[in-house]
DNA sequence: TTTGAAATGTTATAATATAACATTTAGAAA
DNA sequence: TTTCTAAATGTTATATTATAACATTTCAAA
């Protein structure tokens, strides 16, 4: 059996953070290299810190650590937050005003959510089965399909077998 | 050919508002009658308002609408705007922190949305396809839907049209 | 080494949403 | 009909999320 897209799926207990967070910063140095764009301490530093709750995080949230290291105000964050959105390094989930860090980074691309109402764990698709339903439905209604928003809400496997238990 | 179900479509030039809200009216009436809820003065007019404007209303601009007609303050909109929410006669569109009129209020439903960004109109859909490819994906993951938000820009067939001429 | 564009800092404020408590109102119960 | 109570609405204050505008710093190309 091959190995799943590792992206398809919640993080389990042996998930080995420390590294899936250098892999996650080693793509973000060269994504940022590729478009030509400059991967500051400041901009490290928020990638690392929406990376590091491996579940959605607010900007407050993140302003709230980052000025653990020193003052901080909410541009600071904003800016860099957009700056990682429009390189695709982390995404935003409109229904909850929270960022995640993106799973695969490599190009631009929109993805979709699967966000435990639990655990707040999320995982990130990109399923080829979604897009084509929607764009099959816009087409249909004669609309041309420039971004599509889709985070879904419901329960990790996880939370749905300790759940079942009870 | 069968006439095709007007929730699939955009509403065009010979789009009669002053019926398709007094539908509405009525159908929020009935909904509001067989869950027992009272559609009171408020409710009712703050419901037109957002009919109104037949695409995207944020709540500032309902209230903004509502202080039209004498005083009000931001709770009184949310809390009209929750109680529509639950009976399912308006949608909340997360990316934009607007609010839709429900194309088809009959019974709770969570739809998906086309939304024009040329001229903000808006189309509710209730695609058994999104769906499916929606519980499809998801259940690969082991995951439970609870509940989804789907939300597609782009450029309506009109928009799309006007543009292309251009 | 200079220098100018990009990045960041700083202050203020806009936009969206809710908490907490007071008052009113509509309809069921007496 | 009057009383009473739960639901609805009013009111004030404030929380939360996000951006505008301008000052300062930094970094890399010339």
């Amino acid at each position: 059996m091959a190995t799943p897209s590792h992206h398809l799926h919640f993080i389990s207990d042996d998930h080995d953070h420390q590294s899936c967070m250098a892999v996650a910063m080693r793509n973000a140095e060269q994504v940022c290299q590729n478009s030509g764009q400059r991967f500051t301490t400041l901009r490290r530093r928020v990638f690392e810190l929406v990376w590091q709750q491996h579940r959605p995080i607010g900007a407050y949230e993140v302003l709230e650590q980052l000025q653990r290291d020193g003052r901080a105000a909410p541009p600071t964050v904003y800016r860099a937050l957009d700056f990682l959105l429009e390189l695709g390094l982390v995404h935003r989930i409109a229904s909850l005003n929270a960022y995640v860090g993106c799973i695969h980074p490599h190009q631009p691309h929109e993805g979709q959510f699967l966000i435990c109402e639990s655990c707040k764990a999320y995982a990130e698709l990109d399923a080829a089965a979604i897009t084509a339903a929607i764009n099959q439905c816009a087409a249909d209604s004669g609309f041309v399909v420039r971004q599509h928003t889709v985070e879904i809400m419901g329960l990790c496997p996880r939370c749905k077998e300790s759940k079942e238990k009870q």
